[in-house]
DNA sequence: TCGAGATTGAGAGTGATTATCAATCTCAAT
DNA sequence: ATTGAGATTGATAATCACTCTCAATCTCGA
């Protein structure tokens, strides 16, 4: 799942299908095979005594078998349908292993809710994100994180992380007006 | 209060003093003083038929004679010292109303709460957060915004806003390290 | 001075997420 | 295969940052 560049278009759960053309991106590495990741995890798992169970290994299953950047509650839906007495407290524990696991990555946008996008091998990038109709389109600038740190530099600050997001109106949504 | 220049550095509460300097800002507009603001918002207030109240007023002024980027929380503490029986919900009430009359901007950031700035007359900047003693320092950088604007415009996208934020330690963090 | 209508403070409600806890499940050691 | 210490689970309570509700007040133009 997941296109092979860095720019993933998610238009609320559709084929794997159209996306913009990867301008800024790079199309370093391709996403993460949902098998590396499940090695990755049992390592994870092994390593400081956690256990594998049944409903983790659905809740990550489900998770890297979907595309895009998804609230704990769509993919409590997903999740669902193949297991419907998993509790919402098992997902948001699962996707805090994950994360911490570096396999997924929180992200935080203007809606109040945490939305999760798989890591594994994943380059740093940001979003752009539509308003109207909620598509998230990741791209990657190299010359923009050059004038951040030169920014970060004249103030003396030491740059860990960053965020940057664009919101307005994606090619469609604006048609549609 | 708060200096002249774009920069406005917040220790948490303390003087108008020593902040960086303003490599990027450009020094534009001085903030806003408190007096215009409150004539801005006699207006706003009669024009919608809305009241103006010993609470809103207390509330208004004490926001405005503060440095930085505050909390309802933070706002509430300083407001609790002149007159403690204010409620939470009028603060968040008048802060709302204040944001709605474009006096003051709500900003997100990664801590869960809402922080509002003095916005009367200002730019559009963005912000350097440090980790360690949550100083937060604004700048403004043109190239990056025309760059953002060249991204979008790769995709298609018609940007309305945007949110920039980088995080790190500040010069003073890292020296005590 | 009046009174319609806005405002207030307290507390209930909300939405997202975390904590608690008894019942289960895992898995390494029998 | 059995066991049992300890991890995990689902339900539910709790928390956090707000927003809503409502009866008591306050504001301001007539």
């Amino acid at each position: 799942m997941s296109g092979k560049t860095i720019v993933r278009d998610d238009k609320r759960r559709r084929g794997p299908a159209a996306a913009s053309k990867p301008q800024d991106a790079r199309g370093r590495e391709p996403a993460p095979s949902s098998s590396n990741a499940r090695e990755r995890l049992s390592r994870w798992i092994a390593e400081r005594g956690l256990k594998s169970t049944r409903q983790r290994d659905l809740i990550v299953d489900t998770f890297f078998n979907a595309t895009g950047h998804l609230s704990v509650d769509e993919l409590l839906v997903q999740v669902a349908r193949r297991d419907a007495g998993i509790g919402a407290a098992t997902v948001y524990r699962t996707m805090k292993i994950l994360t911490d696991a570096g396999l997924a990555s929180a992200r935080h946008f203007d809606d109040g809710q945490t939305r999760y996008e798989a890591a594994l091998d994943r380059h740093h990038h940001d979003h752009l994100i539509c308003t109207s109709c909620h598509t998230i389109i990741e791209f990657e600038n190299e010359r923009i994180e050059e004038l951040q740190d030169l920014v970060a530099a004249h103030h003396g600050f030491t740059v860990t992380r960053h965020k940057l997001e664009l919101y307005g109106l994606c090619r469609d949504c604006q048609e549609q007006r």
